[in-house]
DNA sequence: CTACCGATTGACT
DNA sequence: GTCAATCGGTAGA
């Protein structure tokens, strides 16, 4: 395993969201190491994307998605916390959303977290996996190419894994675009059997 | 200051 | 499958 790098995230987004799929997400806090395996991520584009927060121009809560990639964007929605992995060149605005992963470490901080000991449901949900990561705000803007705090690691010799690309989950803003990418047949993706069928 | 709403979740039929 | 709770951020008065 590496840690990703400027040049990684430095891609068209759809690349990005793609190859970020078994790529490992990490989280060291106080409490101690979690993790998972990427599972399922979707792309929000730099332009003529109404669902992405980015559409309306650089404000305070969005400003991660314009800075430099490489760097986390957390925002709020619902009262809860999402993950975003910021891509293309500085200035752009646009992101990876990491919507589910297959717990690896820390289990057992994960579930006191979440309040739940089904592994299935630690997760698999973009809200529930920074829950269970312990992710907040605090966050907005990190760098995870540093290896500390929160980071991502990608696997040096890729394994070959089916991908199946969908339109994304929870968007009504945007005309229904293939932009989400969920692992083939895991139980630890997000959304109905329906959803997760590739579009015909 | 109040009003509104969402890249969601969990409880329920 | 359906539906409402949730609350921080933002817009507008």
């Amino acid at each position: 395993m590496t840690l990703i790098t400027q040049e990684f995230c430095d891609r068209p987004v759809e690349q990005v969201a793609r190859a970020l799929i078994g790529a490992t997400l990490c989280r060291r806090s106080r409490e101690g190491l979690t993790s998972g395996v990427i599972v399922e991520t979707e792309a929000y584009l730099p332009e003529g994307d109404s669902a992405a927060h980015s559409f309306i121009g650089p404000n305070r809560k969005n400003a991660s998605m314009f800075g430099p990639p490489c760097r986390a964007y957390v925002y709020t929605i619902h009262a809860r916390q999402c993950v975003n992995v910021v891509t293309e060149a500085q200035g752009i605005g646009c992101a990876v959303l990491i919507r589910a992963l297959e717990p690896l470490g820390g289990r057992a901080l994960m579930e006191v977290r979440r309040g739940t000991d089904v592994l299935r449901d630690l997760c698999r949900g973009p809200a529930r996996l920074t829950e269970a990561l312990g992710i907040g705000r605090d966050l907005d803007g990190w760098p995870i190419d540093r290896g500390t705090r929160l980071w991502i690691d990608i696997p040096d010799d890729p394994p070959a894994i089916d991908v199946t690309v969908t339109p994304r989950i929870g968007v009504t803003s945007a005309e229904e675009m293939p932009l989400r990418f969920v692992v083939a047949g895991s139980s630890y993706v997000s959304g109905t059997r329906r959803q997760n069928t590739p579009i015909a």
